[in-house]
DNA sequence: CCTTACGTTTACGTTAACGTCAACTGATAT
DNA sequence: ATATCAGTTGACGTTAACGTAAACGTAAGG
């Protein structure tokens, strides 16, 4: 099971002392089942988000029914809706910063095969030049505008 | 500076101390200015996406032209590449994770606003269904197919 | 029967990303 | 001149998510 995902047997097991997932015992032997390949595909999805265990159990234990007070449901449902908020704006947080690794490949590339390669001329340029222009535009800042020709 | 991101100028002394900001020193004081800001933006996007600061940093070091070796710009820009993949599955992830989210919502609404709450049936029965017929249809497992009966 | 190998528990070690606290250093207000 | 107050520099503390080592049980193979 863990070679399958691609975890430690240690990390296995800690996840099971936080109470993330429940294994059989076969005579003492942990024995992982559908349920929790199940379980272990969501917490490993919800750790490639950045959440934490502690957060991935509030959503765990309610699949769990181990909360059953109205009160404490709507308070996580508040939770979940705020998260999927985040979501969106993480959405947008990758979108971005592919475009930005990927001009910045292709500008590498084009250095790497520039036949009269120049260290000077790589870098010196329109590096930021893109971010600043929209900071330009919006007219965020109200500080000193630090010599934006020098980056 | 550190309000207007909302985060503490420990942080900024931290990440300072990384090299991944140079902010001005004007008598002794730190001042950020418009790059600063630029790059502390960059800098919390990646963060939100769960890069490590060493992470960020290594594209970091490129835009501010301190890596020229032509074979180490190439070794970065398979690691961007690589990791521009990793971002497409995280879209993937971001769109599950919503979707089981906003589904979790719905059930505790319908739950929290039947009159006759019964918290037996809240939970009992197919919380899992979609994940698991997923892993039935598509026959992942040879381990003894534990009773998918009773989750 | 012995050992080799694997799995378990307990417990301490580790790393990243800051938090927190103490001691100090100008700049400013009174 | 003194008090105050924000900002600076170490230095140590903290938390999450494991890693790693020690000590032991047990099932299989020769």
């Amino acid at each position: 099971m863990a070679d399958m995902l691609n975890v430690t047997p240690r990390a296995l097991r800690f996840y099971e002392d936080k109470g993330l997932i429940h294994p059989q015992r076969i005579n003492g032997q942990r024995s992982y089942g559908l349920r929790e390949r199940a379980r272990m595909d969501n917490i490993l999805r919800g750790k490639r988000l950045g959440f934490s265990l502690d957060d991935i159990r509030t959503v765990l234990d309610i699949y769990d029914g181990k909360v059953l007070s109205r009160e404490e449901l709507l308070r996580r449902k508040n939770g979940f809706e705020q998260l999927i908020e985040d979501l969106k704006t993480q959405r947008d947080d990758i979108d971005i910063v592919t475009e930005n690794l990927s001009s910045l490949c292709a500008r590498i590339d084009a250095f790497a095969n520039d036949p009269a390669r120049d260290a000077a001329t790589f870098m010196n340029a329109q590096a930021y030049d893109a971010v600043l222009r929209r900071y330009l535009d919006d007219e965020l800042f109200d500080e000193p505008a630090v010599s934006a020709a020098r980056i």
